[in-house]
DNA sequence: TGGTACGGCTTGCGCGTGCAAGCTGTACCA
DNA sequence: TGGTACAGCTTGCACGCGCAAGCCGTACCA
């Protein structure tokens, strides 16, 4: 095995210089209230520089109680561009506060040992709702600050905030002259949160706008699902639609032409995301795009006053939703 | 602060016991060669179990040199479901070897921290090449265990195994009758190493069968690259395409319509992963799927023989490429 | 000249665990 | 009856670090 190159301690930095291991410590963590000459100091980072000195964060986490890890817990559903993109950001935010973040996919089967309890994070913040058995885990594994806290557990994904997007497609197809307009809902279950808030805001625009029900119908990925919404909805006297997300804009739309209709001529339709999908479609999907790099710094922001123990901001984000106009709502 | 509950440790659960933490230690891990009566076993079990003890994994870490932790690092590029899809599986896999999956996508900005310095896996496996100074910076950190090694490090993504998907669209475009075919290939810098793979794949193909030289075309999201490429393939009487991912073929395929051409009478179309996104389509997307239920089990057996320190496999795995038709190269 | 203040360090404990080595009693054998 | 073997434990150190507390010398002041 030959000894496999043991890493560098702050010991042997010590060690090499003929100063204690904790004056070493008091340099490199830059501790306050310790006083450590401009001589020893810069000794010590040239010889820890010189002998490529990592600190083991392991043995850092262990002894000082915090890990500076942030873990994201994510919705195994595809949220694939969209929701997804905010991520680089709020990684960066908290890269620059000294924490790492780490996102989780908790896939149905159930871990062995769960994430959480391996990496023994600051703070844990959901997308989804989190379990009882899962909030109980973490408490377990010492974890104090879970974000949502117990009662709002299912509060962001319902929040108004994150309707906005919807309101803002009814809208904008009411500009466009249409009158009856129909909504395709998410039929997958794990969607069912999100896709309930939006259409509740879709729902407040049509009522805000006099144009009553709207006509919300469910589509998945499934063969025909779109196909036979289709049918309810030109039964209706539907002209545009409204969907809960791009993937279902597009399936929707499909449906539409397959049916011989003529996109936006026959029937409108809109999306939701404004993922790089709607470009690629004939015809091109209009869609709604929100502000991920606000929501990035949203979570991050959430994150790091967990961390510091401060109480959380009041106010929801600002999603900046804008509508995105492509051809499948104007020639 | 109310004494923020401490976590329950080994040493509680042993002194609750009236044993040692050894004890404890050997009962609950099940250390070979130490011979514990199944009494004390059973209480000490017992005990654990009744006041909810958690083991340290971070303290487990620090003692044992171990942390459990695979570390799999991904492209930044968009491979959503295509090859994403394996990582439940791998996932799955390791967990039920004791190893916890960590994924990990490094973005540009160059992290204050890289997260393997954090987490110290015991393995990191990459998709994409390693630089010298991440490796530099790995084996500081005292990870020993990376893959691919070296010399290697651009061998998984130009690996004949995952051309196979090329060759498929080619013989199978082939098989349909079409004699000048094009390949739209990835204009994406990030692609590249794979896109070059599947380019070689997809020539060797044409060679084989006869068909000369295939006329390959780079195309990216950009607004206009598919048009240019489309009209190069039209002048030099192209009838079919095999793309490089869905992404593109449904790019191909919207210029294309837009162009005023029937898909597939005019052009037929075939994309690479079999996504979501190509059932979606109008026409929908013929596609090639691939075994990513086979290849989570290849990365996982990848980074479990180099967690023990065996040698790796020899064979790449079969991707058991084929085939899906749809609309767009059948009517 | 004695006392105090404080800059500039060192000593030493604790974090929760894994594991080598040692210790004690009983069973068994010659 | 004395010795050996071994099951069934315990003692104690190590992992690498943070940090409280203490220690030593010099400068300054009365």
């Amino acid at each position: 095995m030959s000894e496999r190159t043991r890493r560098v301690t702050a010991a042997d930095v010590a060690r090499s210089l003929g100063v204690s291991r904790a004056t070493v410590g008091y340099v490199l963590n830059n501790t306050p209230g310790q006083t450590i000459s401009a001589a020893t100091r810069e000794r010590v980072l040239a010889e820890a520089e010189r002998l490529g000195y990592r600190p083991h964060r392991t043995a850092q986490a262990l002894a000082s109680g915090r890990s500076m890890i942030v873990m994201l817990l994510l919705p195994d559903w595809p949220m694939e561009y969209s929701l997804r993109q905010h991520l680089e950001t709020a990684s960066r935010v908290l890269d620059e506060a000294g924490y790492s973040l780490v996102t989780h996919t908790r896939h149905g089967g159930g871990h062995a040992r769960p994430l959480w309890e391996l990496l023994s994070p600051d703070v844990v913040i959901a997308w989804t709702p989190i379990t009882a058995a899962e909030r109980a885990s973490m408490k377990a594994s010492g974890i104090t600050r879970i974000l949502p806290p117990p009662r709002q557990s299912r509060s962001f994904l319902a929040s108004p905030t994150l309707n906005a997007g919807a309101r803002l497609q009814i809208d904008y197809l009411h500009e466009l002259g249409h009158r009856r307009i129909g909504y395709a809902a998410s039929g997958d279950k794990r969607l069912a949160l999100l896709s309930r808030g939006r259409v509740a805001g879709a729902r407040e625009a049509a009522e805000r706008l006099g144009l009553g029900l709207l006509d919300v119908r469910p589509v998945d990925h499934r063969g025909g699902s779109a196909a036979k919404a289709l049918r309810h909805w030109r039964q209706e006297g539907v002209t545009a639609i409204a969907a809960f997300n791009d993937n279902l804009a597009a399936m929707t739309m499909a449906a539409a032409l397959r049916a011989g209709l003529a996109v936006p001529g026959d029937l409108a339709v809109i999306g939701h995301d404004d993922t790089p999908l709607a470009g690629m479609l004939y015809p091109s999907l209009s869609s709604v795009s929100i502000d991920n790099v606000g929501l990035g710094h949203y979570f991050a922001d959430l994150a790091l006053r967990a961390a510091r123990d401060e109480p959380p901001p009041e106010k929801a984000p600002d999603l900046h939703a804008r509508v995105v106009p492509r051809e499948s709502t104007i020639r």
